[in-house]
DNA sequence: CTTTGTTATTGGTTGAACCAATGAACCATT
DNA sequence: AATGGTTCATTGGTTCAACCAATAACAAAG
Protein backbone atom coordinates (compact mmCIF):
# COMPACT_ATOMS: atom_id res chain seq x y z
CA UNK A 1 0.00 0.00 0.00
CA UNK A 2 2.49 2.51 0.76
CA UNK A 3 6.33 2.91 0.48
CA UNK A 4 8.71 2.66 3.02
CA UNK A 5 10.06 5.39 4.51
CA UNK A 6 13.53 6.08 3.77
CA UNK A 7 14.81 5.95 7.51
CA UNK A 8 18.25 5.62 6.77
CA UNK A 9 20.92 6.69 9.11
CA UNK A 10 23.38 9.59 8.68
CA UNK A 11 26.32 6.98 9.11
CA UNK A 12 24.55 4.96 6.30
CA UNK A 13 24.20 7.86 3.85
CA UNK A 14 28.00 8.54 4.02
CA UNK A 15 28.75 5.07 3.28
CA UNK A 16 26.57 4.35 0.65
CA UNK A 17 28.36 7.75 -1.13
CA UNK A 18 31.76 6.55 -0.71
CA UNK A 19 31.12 3.31 -1.92
CA UNK A 20 29.17 4.70 -4.91
CA UNK A 21 32.38 7.53 -5.58
CA UNK A 22 34.43 3.98 -5.55
CA UNK A 23 32.31 1.82 -7.50
CA UNK A 24 32.00 4.48 -9.95
CA UNK A 25 35.50 5.08 -10.20
CA UNK A 26 35.82 8.57 -9.39
CA UNK A 27 38.01 7.33 -6.59
CA UNK A 28 40.60 5.01 -7.98
CA UNK A 29 42.71 2.36 -6.35
CA UNK A 30 45.50 3.50 -4.86
CA UNK A 31 44.09 7.29 -4.83
CA UNK A 32 44.71 8.87 -0.94
CA UNK A 33 41.41 10.59 0.18
CA UNK A 34 41.56 14.27 2.01
CA UNK A 35 42.15 13.76 6.09
CA UNK A 36 39.35 12.38 8.07
CA UNK A 37 39.00 16.52 9.71
CA UNK A 38 39.06 17.63 6.12
CA UNK A 39 36.34 15.01 4.95
CA UNK A 40 33.67 15.41 7.65
CA UNK A 41 34.22 19.04 6.69
CA UNK A 42 33.17 18.89 3.03
CA UNK A 43 30.72 16.44 3.88
CA UNK A 44 29.59 18.80 6.66
CA UNK A 45 29.07 15.77 9.61
CA UNK A 46 31.10 15.14 12.45
CA UNK A 47 34.22 13.54 12.13
CA UNK A 48 32.95 10.64 14.15
CA UNK A 49 30.33 10.10 12.29
CA UNK A 50 32.03 9.84 9.49
CA UNK A 51 34.48 7.39 11.08
CA UNK A 52 31.97 4.97 11.91
CA UNK A 53 31.06 5.32 8.30
CA UNK A 54 35.06 5.06 7.35
CA UNK A 55 35.09 1.50 9.59
CA UNK A 56 32.65 -0.09 7.24
CA UNK A 57 33.95 0.78 4.04
CA UNK A 58 37.56 -1.32 5.46
CA UNK A 59 35.13 -3.91 6.34
CA UNK A 60 33.75 -4.14 3.28
CA UNK A 61 37.28 -3.93 1.83
CA UNK A 62 37.39 -1.33 0.22
CA UNK A 63 40.03 1.19 1.99
CA UNK A 64 43.14 1.20 3.60
CA UNK A 65 42.77 2.73 7.05
CA UNK A 66 46.72 4.14 8.51
CA UNK A 67 47.49 6.09 11.50
CA UNK A 68 49.83 9.08 10.87
CA UNK A 69 49.76 8.40 7.10
CA UNK A 70 46.12 8.14 5.21
CA UNK A 71 43.30 6.45 4.36
CA UNK A 72 43.36 4.92 1.07
CA UNK A 73 41.16 3.41 -1.73
CA UNK A 74 41.93 -0.12 -2.40
CA UNK A 75 41.24 -2.07 -5.09
CA UNK A 76 37.86 -3.75 -4.93
CA UNK A 77 38.77 -6.63 -6.94
CA UNK A 78 41.48 -7.50 -5.33
CA UNK A 79 40.34 -7.08 -1.67
CA UNK A 80 36.41 -6.56 -1.77
CA UNK A 81 33.73 -9.01 -0.43
CA UNK A 82 30.44 -10.67 -0.97
CA UNK A 83 29.09 -8.10 1.19
CA UNK A 84 30.28 -5.42 -1.34
CA UNK A 85 28.82 -7.23 -3.93
CA UNK A 86 25.24 -6.36 -2.93
CA UNK A 87 25.93 -2.85 -2.52
CA UNK A 88 27.17 -2.93 -6.18
CA UNK A 89 24.31 -4.86 -7.31
CA UNK A 90 21.78 -2.02 -5.34
CA UNK A 91 24.00 0.90 -6.56
CA UNK A 92 25.24 0.22 -9.83
CA UNK A 93 22.02 -0.45 -12.03
CA UNK A 94 23.79 -0.85 -15.43
CA UNK A 95 25.20 -4.74 -14.92
CA UNK A 96 22.80 -5.75 -12.52
CA UNK A 97 22.00 -8.12 -15.35
CA UNK A 98 25.41 -9.66 -15.77
CA UNK A 99 26.38 -10.02 -12.09
CA UNK A 100 23.28 -11.63 -11.89
CA UNK A 101 24.16 -14.47 -14.55
CA UNK A 102 27.83 -14.30 -12.96
CA UNK A 103 25.96 -15.43 -9.44
CA UNK A 104 23.58 -17.57 -11.27
CA UNK A 105 26.33 -19.47 -12.54
CA UNK A 106 28.25 -20.20 -8.93
CA UNK A 107 24.96 -20.96 -7.61
CA UNK A 108 24.31 -23.72 -9.97
CA UNK A 109 28.14 -24.83 -9.29
CA UNK A 110 27.85 -25.30 -5.54
CA UNK A 111 24.36 -25.35 -4.10
CA UNK A 112 23.57 -29.28 -5.67
CA UNK A 113 27.03 -30.30 -3.86
CA UNK A 114 25.85 -28.84 -0.69
CA UNK A 115 22.15 -31.12 -1.23
CA UNK A 116 25.12 -33.75 -1.80
CA UNK A 117 26.79 -33.09 1.56
CA UNK A 118 23.91 -32.99 3.57
CA UNK A 119 22.34 -36.55 1.94
CA UNK A 120 25.55 -38.01 3.32
CA UNK A 121 25.63 -36.34 6.44
CA UNK A 122 21.89 -36.66 7.66
CA UNK A 123 21.16 -38.23 10.83
CA UNK A 124 18.01 -40.07 11.95
CA UNK A 125 16.66 -36.79 13.55
CA UNK A 126 17.45 -34.86 10.87
CA UNK A 127 15.31 -37.10 8.69
CA UNK A 128 12.37 -37.25 10.88
CA UNK A 129 12.45 -32.85 10.80
CA UNK A 130 12.91 -32.75 7.12
CA UNK A 131 9.92 -34.92 6.78
CA UNK A 132 8.23 -32.63 9.01
CA UNK A 133 9.18 -29.43 6.98
CA UNK A 134 8.20 -30.82 3.98
CA UNK A 135 4.60 -31.95 5.05
CA UNK A 136 3.79 -28.98 7.13
CA UNK A 137 1.27 -27.40 5.19
CA UNK A 138 0.63 -24.21 7.05
CA UNK A 139 3.46 -22.74 5.71
CA UNK A 140 3.31 -20.75 1.86
CA UNK A 141 5.88 -22.30 -0.47
CA UNK A 142 8.25 -19.50 -0.80
CA UNK A 143 8.49 -20.23 3.11
CA UNK A 144 9.42 -23.66 2.43
CA UNK A 145 11.46 -23.32 0.12
CA UNK A 146 13.53 -21.07 2.38
CA UNK A 147 13.31 -23.47 5.34
CA UNK A 148 13.93 -26.27 3.17
CA UNK A 149 17.49 -24.88 1.77
CA UNK A 150 18.45 -23.51 4.63
CA UNK A 151 17.72 -27.26 6.46
CA UNK A 152 19.80 -28.52 3.94
CA UNK A 153 22.44 -26.24 4.41
CA UNK A 154 22.61 -26.86 8.28
CA UNK A 155 23.02 -30.73 7.49
CA UNK A 156 25.93 -30.37 5.31
CA UNK A 157 27.80 -29.15 8.05
CA UNK A 158 29.63 -26.46 5.85
CA UNK A 159 29.81 -23.31 7.00
CA UNK A 160 30.68 -22.21 3.95
CA UNK A 161 27.80 -23.38 2.39
CA UNK A 162 25.46 -22.10 4.79
CA UNK A 163 27.08 -18.40 4.14
CA UNK A 164 26.74 -18.59 0.48
CA UNK A 165 23.44 -19.83 0.19
CA UNK A 166 22.34 -16.62 2.97
CA UNK A 167 24.42 -14.94 0.42
CA UNK A 168 21.91 -16.36 -2.75
CA UNK A 169 18.62 -15.62 -0.49
CA UNK A 170 19.56 -12.01 0.03
CA UNK A 171 20.76 -11.39 -3.87
CA UNK A 172 17.45 -12.98 -5.14
CA UNK A 173 14.86 -12.01 -2.04
CA UNK A 174 13.56 -9.70 -4.42
CA UNK A 175 12.88 -11.89 -7.55
CA UNK A 176 11.11 -14.60 -5.22
CA UNK A 177 7.61 -12.93 -5.13
CA UNK A 178 7.53 -12.54 -9.04
CA UNK A 179 9.03 -15.80 -9.57
CA UNK A 180 6.43 -17.62 -7.06
CA UNK A 181 3.74 -15.29 -8.61
CA UNK A 182 3.46 -18.66 -11.23
CA UNK A 183 1.44 -21.05 -10.54
CA UNK A 184 3.78 -23.48 -13.01
CA UNK A 185 6.93 -22.39 -10.64
CA UNK A 186 4.85 -23.25 -7.96
CA UNK A 187 4.14 -26.72 -8.73
CA UNK A 188 7.86 -26.95 -9.94
CA UNK A 189 8.51 -26.10 -6.51
CA UNK A 190 6.31 -28.46 -4.85
CA UNK A 191 7.07 -31.59 -7.03
CA UNK A 192 11.25 -30.46 -5.69
CA UNK A 193 10.51 -30.41 -2.31
CA UNK A 194 8.90 -33.72 -2.09
CA UNK A 195 12.05 -35.10 -4.60
CA UNK A 196 14.86 -33.33 -2.49
CA UNK A 197 13.40 -34.23 0.34
CA UNK A 198 13.04 -38.13 -0.63
CA UNK A 199 16.35 -38.68 -2.13
CA UNK A 200 17.98 -36.86 0.85
CA UNK A 201 16.73 -38.88 3.61
CA UNK A 202 17.23 -41.78 1.37
CA UNK A 203 21.07 -40.85 1.81
CA UNK A 204 21.12 -40.52 -1.97
CA UNK A 205 24.07 -38.13 -2.64
CA UNK A 206 23.77 -38.37 -6.41
CA UNK A 207 20.14 -38.10 -6.90
CA UNK A 208 20.11 -35.46 -4.39
CA UNK A 209 23.03 -33.52 -6.29
CA UNK A 210 20.59 -34.27 -10.00
CA UNK A 211 17.90 -33.08 -8.47
CA UNK A 212 19.01 -29.51 -7.14
CA UNK A 213 21.11 -28.89 -10.18
CA UNK A 214 18.06 -29.15 -12.44
CA UNK A 215 16.17 -27.13 -10.27
CA UNK A 216 18.63 -24.80 -10.41
CA UNK A 217 18.46 -25.25 -14.21
CA UNK A 218 14.97 -24.67 -14.10
CA UNK A 219 14.81 -21.40 -12.02
CA UNK A 220 18.26 -19.89 -13.76
CA UNK A 221 15.98 -19.79 -17.12
CA UNK A 222 12.97 -18.72 -15.69
CA UNK A 223 15.35 -15.77 -13.87
CA UNK A 224 16.82 -15.12 -17.01
CA UNK A 225 13.26 -14.55 -18.58
CA UNK A 226 12.14 -12.13 -16.46
CA UNK A 227 15.74 -9.99 -17.01
CA UNK A 228 15.11 -10.03 -20.53
CA UNK A 229 11.37 -8.73 -20.27
CA UNK A 230 12.26 -6.50 -17.61
CA UNK A 231 14.93 -4.97 -20.44
CA UNK A 232 12.47 -3.94 -22.70
CA UNK B 1 65.09 -11.95 17.17
CA UNK B 2 61.83 -9.80 19.30
CA UNK B 3 58.40 -10.80 18.78
CA UNK B 4 55.66 -8.18 17.32
CA UNK B 5 54.10 -5.93 19.38
CA UNK B 6 50.64 -5.98 19.04
CA UNK B 7 49.42 -2.14 18.18
CA UNK B 8 46.06 -3.43 17.35
CA UNK B 9 43.62 -0.34 17.56
CA UNK B 10 41.21 -0.35 20.31
CA UNK B 11 38.13 -0.61 18.19
CA UNK B 12 40.02 -3.97 16.93
CA UNK B 13 40.23 -5.34 20.42
CA UNK B 14 37.00 -4.30 21.07
CA UNK B 15 35.22 -6.25 18.03
CA UNK B 16 37.62 -9.13 18.59
CA UNK B 17 36.43 -9.46 21.82
CA UNK B 18 32.78 -9.33 21.36
CA UNK B 19 32.83 -12.08 17.82
CA UNK B 20 34.51 -14.08 20.20
CA UNK B 21 31.88 -13.48 22.54
CA UNK B 22 29.36 -14.55 19.77
CA UNK B 23 31.30 -17.74 18.59
CA UNK B 24 31.67 -19.25 21.38
CA UNK B 25 28.48 -18.50 22.58
CA UNK B 26 28.45 -17.00 25.43
CA UNK B 27 25.94 -14.42 23.64
CA UNK B 28 23.36 -16.40 21.40
CA UNK B 29 21.22 -15.37 18.71
CA UNK B 30 18.48 -13.30 20.07
CA UNK B 31 20.41 -11.89 22.85
CA UNK B 32 20.22 -7.95 23.52
CA UNK B 33 23.33 -6.54 24.49
CA UNK B 34 23.60 -3.97 27.48
CA UNK B 35 22.99 -0.36 26.21
CA UNK B 36 26.03 1.25 24.50
CA UNK B 37 26.71 3.30 27.29
CA UNK B 38 26.69 0.84 30.22
CA UNK B 39 28.99 -1.57 27.58
CA UNK B 40 31.31 0.96 27.02
CA UNK B 41 31.82 1.38 30.81
CA UNK B 42 32.09 -2.16 31.28
CA UNK B 43 34.83 -2.70 28.98
CA UNK B 44 36.44 0.90 30.08
CA UNK B 45 36.74 2.64 26.36
CA UNK B 46 34.81 5.25 25.14
CA UNK B 47 31.33 5.32 23.45
CA UNK B 48 32.43 6.61 20.11
CA UNK B 49 35.26 4.18 19.89
CA UNK B 50 32.58 0.85 21.24
CA UNK B 51 30.27 2.55 18.45
CA UNK B 52 32.89 1.77 15.71
CA UNK B 53 33.44 -1.43 17.17
CA UNK B 54 29.35 -2.07 17.08
CA UNK B 55 29.59 -0.58 12.93
CA UNK B 56 32.09 -3.49 11.86
CA UNK B 57 29.97 -6.39 13.54
CA UNK B 58 27.01 -5.06 12.16
CA UNK B 59 28.86 -5.21 8.75
CA UNK B 60 30.12 -8.86 9.38
CA UNK B 61 26.51 -9.52 9.85
CA UNK B 62 26.81 -10.62 13.49
CA UNK B 63 24.74 -7.54 14.75
CA UNK B 64 21.60 -6.02 14.59
CA UNK B 65 21.40 -2.08 15.70
CA UNK B 66 17.65 -0.41 16.19
CA UNK B 67 17.99 3.38 17.47
CA UNK B 68 15.41 3.42 19.99
CA UNK B 69 15.42 -0.34 20.91
CA UNK B 70 19.36 -2.07 21.42
CA UNK B 71 21.71 -4.10 20.26
CA UNK B 72 20.52 -7.74 19.51
CA UNK B 73 22.41 -10.41 18.51
CA UNK B 74 22.20 -12.52 14.99
CA UNK B 75 22.31 -15.43 14.21
CA UNK B 76 25.41 -15.74 12.19
CA UNK B 77 24.20 -19.17 10.28
CA UNK B 78 21.19 -16.91 8.67
CA UNK B 79 23.54 -13.28 8.16
CA UNK B 80 26.89 -13.80 8.52
CA UNK B 81 29.21 -13.72 5.36
CA UNK B 82 32.45 -14.71 4.34
CA UNK B 83 34.51 -12.17 6.02
CA UNK B 84 33.00 -13.67 9.12
CA UNK B 85 34.41 -16.75 8.31
CA UNK B 86 37.93 -15.28 7.87
CA UNK B 87 37.59 -14.15 11.53
CA UNK B 88 35.79 -17.74 12.82
CA UNK B 89 39.08 -19.35 11.47
CA UNK B 90 41.69 -16.64 13.68
CA UNK B 91 39.74 -17.11 16.48
CA UNK B 92 38.10 -20.49 16.99
CA UNK B 93 41.51 -22.81 17.05
CA UNK B 94 39.47 -25.96 17.44
CA UNK B 95 37.83 -26.58 14.42
CA UNK B 96 40.38 -24.81 12.09
CA UNK B 97 40.95 -28.10 10.36
CA UNK B 98 37.09 -28.98 9.98
CA UNK B 99 36.65 -25.45 8.33
CA UNK B 100 39.73 -25.58 6.13
CA UNK B 101 38.22 -28.74 4.51
CA UNK B 102 34.63 -26.96 4.32
CA UNK B 103 37.13 -24.10 2.09
CA UNK B 104 39.17 -26.64 -0.23
CA UNK B 105 36.23 -29.07 -0.72
CA UNK B 106 34.63 -25.48 -2.31
CA UNK B 107 37.38 -24.29 -3.67
CA UNK B 108 37.86 -27.54 -5.97
CA UNK B 109 33.97 -26.96 -6.98
CA UNK B 110 34.57 -23.54 -8.17
CA UNK B 111 37.79 -22.55 -9.14
CA UNK B 112 37.86 -25.50 -12.18
CA UNK B 113 35.32 -23.41 -13.71
CA UNK B 114 36.89 -19.94 -13.30
CA UNK B 115 39.35 -21.69 -15.86
CA UNK B 116 37.19 -22.58 -18.53
CA UNK B 117 35.45 -19.30 -18.01
CA UNK B 118 38.60 -17.72 -18.71
CA UNK B 119 39.56 -20.10 -21.22
CA UNK B 120 36.33 -18.89 -23.05
CA UNK B 121 36.37 -15.24 -23.25
CA UNK B 122 40.33 -14.34 -23.09
CA UNK B 123 41.13 -12.39 -25.75
CA UNK B 124 44.25 -12.00 -27.75
CA UNK B 125 45.89 -8.90 -25.79
CA UNK B 126 44.82 -11.36 -22.64
CA UNK B 127 46.96 -14.64 -24.25
CA UNK B 128 49.99 -12.13 -24.56
CA UNK B 129 50.18 -11.01 -21.06
CA UNK B 130 49.36 -14.32 -20.11
CA UNK B 131 51.98 -15.73 -21.80
CA UNK B 132 54.11 -12.90 -20.91
CA UNK B 133 53.49 -13.38 -17.12
CA UNK B 134 54.38 -16.81 -17.21
CA UNK B 135 57.75 -16.82 -19.13
CA UNK B 136 58.70 -14.30 -16.58
CA UNK B 137 61.84 -15.22 -14.58
CA UNK B 138 62.33 -12.75 -12.17
CA UNK B 139 59.81 -13.80 -9.70
CA UNK B 140 59.17 -16.35 -7.40
CA UNK B 141 57.01 -19.46 -7.63
CA UNK B 142 54.72 -18.36 -5.25
CA UNK B 143 54.73 -14.58 -6.60
CA UNK B 144 53.85 -15.95 -10.20
CA UNK B 145 51.15 -18.38 -8.58
CA UNK B 146 49.61 -15.87 -7.11
CA UNK B 147 50.06 -13.40 -10.21
CA UNK B 148 48.47 -15.90 -12.80
CA UNK B 149 45.66 -17.18 -10.50
CA UNK B 150 44.63 -13.19 -10.01
CA UNK B 151 44.91 -13.05 -14.03
CA UNK B 152 42.69 -16.01 -14.84
CA UNK B 153 39.90 -14.88 -12.46
CA UNK B 154 40.28 -11.30 -14.02
CA UNK B 155 39.66 -13.00 -17.18
CA UNK B 156 36.71 -14.63 -16.52
CA UNK B 157 34.92 -11.74 -16.31
CA UNK B 158 33.10 -12.92 -13.56
CA UNK B 159 33.09 -10.28 -10.32
CA UNK B 160 31.92 -13.28 -8.30
CA UNK B 161 35.08 -15.65 -8.91
CA UNK B 162 37.56 -12.64 -8.65
CA UNK B 163 35.99 -12.27 -4.73
CA UNK B 164 36.09 -15.84 -4.53
CA UNK B 165 39.56 -16.18 -5.43
CA UNK B 166 40.46 -13.30 -3.29
CA UNK B 167 38.76 -15.48 -0.10
CA UNK B 168 41.03 -18.12 -0.79
CA UNK B 169 44.18 -16.50 -1.14
CA UNK B 170 43.39 -14.93 2.10
CA UNK B 171 42.34 -18.10 4.04
CA UNK B 172 45.55 -20.23 2.76
CA UNK B 173 47.90 -17.27 2.81
CA UNK B 174 49.84 -18.55 5.95
CA UNK B 175 50.20 -21.62 4.15
CA UNK B 176 51.44 -20.85 0.69
CA UNK B 177 54.97 -20.32 2.09
CA UNK B 178 55.08 -24.04 3.51
CA UNK B 179 53.62 -25.21 0.68
CA UNK B 180 56.69 -23.94 -1.55
CA UNK B 181 58.97 -24.69 0.34
CA UNK B 182 58.84 -28.50 -0.58
CA UNK B 183 60.46 -28.65 -4.29
CA UNK B 184 57.66 -31.18 -5.40
CA UNK B 185 55.58 -28.38 -4.86
CA UNK B 186 57.34 -26.14 -6.44
CA UNK B 187 58.02 -28.56 -9.70
CA UNK B 188 54.46 -29.20 -9.83
CA UNK B 189 53.84 -25.48 -10.17
CA UNK B 190 56.04 -25.13 -12.38
CA UNK B 191 54.21 -27.33 -14.78
CA UNK B 192 50.67 -26.76 -13.60
CA UNK B 193 51.66 -23.11 -14.96
CA UNK B 194 52.81 -23.89 -18.16
CA UNK B 195 49.90 -26.32 -18.62
CA UNK B 196 47.00 -24.30 -17.46
CA UNK B 197 48.51 -21.19 -19.31
CA UNK B 198 48.75 -23.31 -22.79
CA UNK B 199 44.91 -25.11 -22.26
CA UNK B 200 43.70 -21.27 -21.97
CA UNK B 201 45.62 -19.98 -24.26
CA UNK B 202 44.43 -22.37 -26.74
CA UNK B 203 40.83 -21.50 -25.98
CA UNK B 204 40.54 -25.07 -24.18
CA UNK B 205 38.03 -24.51 -22.05
CA UNK B 206 37.95 -28.34 -20.46
CA UNK B 207 41.46 -29.17 -20.47
CA UNK B 208 41.73 -25.64 -18.39
CA UNK B 209 39.10 -26.80 -16.02
CA UNK B 210 40.53 -30.58 -15.85
CA UNK B 211 44.28 -29.03 -15.04
CA UNK B 212 42.79 -26.68 -12.31
CA UNK B 213 41.04 -29.43 -10.71
CA UNK B 214 43.85 -31.59 -10.83
CA UNK B 215 45.86 -29.10 -9.36
CA UNK B 216 43.71 -28.39 -6.79
CA UNK B 217 43.08 -32.33 -6.20
CA UNK B 218 47.58 -32.40 -5.42
CA UNK B 219 47.60 -29.10 -3.16
CA UNK B 220 44.08 -30.52 -0.96
CA UNK B 221 46.49 -33.83 -0.41
CA UNK B 222 49.46 -31.70 0.57
CA UNK B 223 47.28 -29.37 2.53
CA UNK B 224 45.63 -32.33 4.55
CA UNK B 225 49.51 -33.72 4.89
CA UNK B 226 50.39 -30.68 6.48
CA UNK B 227 47.00 -30.46 9.17
CA UNK B 228 47.53 -34.00 9.95
CA UNK B 229 51.27 -32.96 11.31
CA UNK B 230 50.60 -30.16 13.10
CA UNK B 231 47.57 -32.20 14.77
CA UNK B 232 50.39 -34.71 16.29
C1' DC C 1 75.75 8.26 2.67
C1' DT C 2 73.74 6.52 6.73
C1' DT C 3 71.82 7.18 11.05
C1' DT C 4 69.41 9.72 14.40
C1' DG C 5 66.45 13.28 16.17
C1' DT C 6 62.66 16.68 15.31
C1' DT C 7 58.33 18.17 13.74
C1' DA C 8 54.06 18.51 11.27
C1' DT C 9 50.44 15.63 9.74
C1' DT C 10 47.00 12.34 10.40
C1' DG C 11 44.41 8.70 12.41
C1' DG C 12 42.86 7.01 17.38
C1' DT C 13 40.54 7.99 21.75
C1' DT C 14 38.08 10.54 25.13
C1' DG C 15 34.13 13.01 27.67
C1' DA C 16 30.14 15.54 27.72
C1' DA C 17 26.19 17.24 25.72
C1' DC C 18 22.20 17.08 22.88
C1' DC C 19 19.06 14.94 19.00
C1' DA C 20 15.79 11.31 17.49
C1' DA C 21 13.56 6.87 17.30
C1' DT C 22 11.33 3.28 20.03
C1' DG C 23 8.43 0.93 23.25
C1' DA C 24 5.77 0.90 27.36
C1' DA C 25 2.42 2.87 30.22
C1' DC C 26 -1.42 5.52 30.65
C1' DC C 27 -5.45 7.96 29.07
C1' DA C 28 -9.35 9.19 26.15
C1' DT C 29 -12.59 8.07 22.67
C1' DT C 30 -15.64 4.98 20.54
C1' DA D 1 -13.27 -4.23 25.05
C1' DA D 2 -10.79 -2.05 21.32
C1' DT D 3 -8.61 1.56 19.17
C1' DG D 4 -5.98 5.70 18.83
C1' DG D 5 -3.39 9.66 21.27
C1' DT D 6 -0.09 11.37 24.68
C1' DT D 7 3.62 11.19 27.56
C1' DC D 8 7.94 9.58 29.24
C1' DA D 9 11.96 6.87 30.05
C1' DT D 10 15.24 4.32 27.40
C1' DT D 11 18.51 3.83 23.87
C1' DG D 12 20.94 4.55 19.67
C1' DG D 13 22.63 8.72 16.54
C1' DT D 14 25.27 13.00 16.16
C1' DT D 15 28.10 16.77 17.48
C1' DC D 16 31.96 19.30 19.55
C1' DA D 17 36.44 20.10 21.39
C1' DA D 18 40.47 18.41 23.15
C1' DC D 19 44.24 15.30 23.58
C1' DC D 20 47.01 10.75 22.43
C1' DA D 21 49.92 8.07 19.18
C1' DA D 22 51.79 6.47 14.79
C1' DT D 23 53.89 7.93 10.48
C1' DA D 24 56.41 10.34 7.03
C1' DA D 25 59.27 13.94 5.77
C1' DC D 26 62.96 16.55 6.77
C1' DA D 27 66.87 18.27 9.25
C1' DA D 28 70.97 17.39 11.77
C1' DA D 29 74.81 14.67 13.21
C1' DG D 30 78.18 11.19 12.34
Amino acid sequence: MFNRIDKTNLNNKISRQMISRILSEKLRPGDKLPPEREMAEQMNVNRNTLREALRKLETLGLLSVRQGDGIYVLDYRDSGNLELLKHILVSRKENTAEIIYDVLKIRKLVIPDMAAAAAEKITDDGISLLRRINDDTRKSISEKDLEIHTFIARVSGNLFFMILLNFFHDIFRQYAHLYFSFEENRNVSIKFHKNITDAICRKDPKKAKNIMHDVLVYAEERMIDFMEKTDE
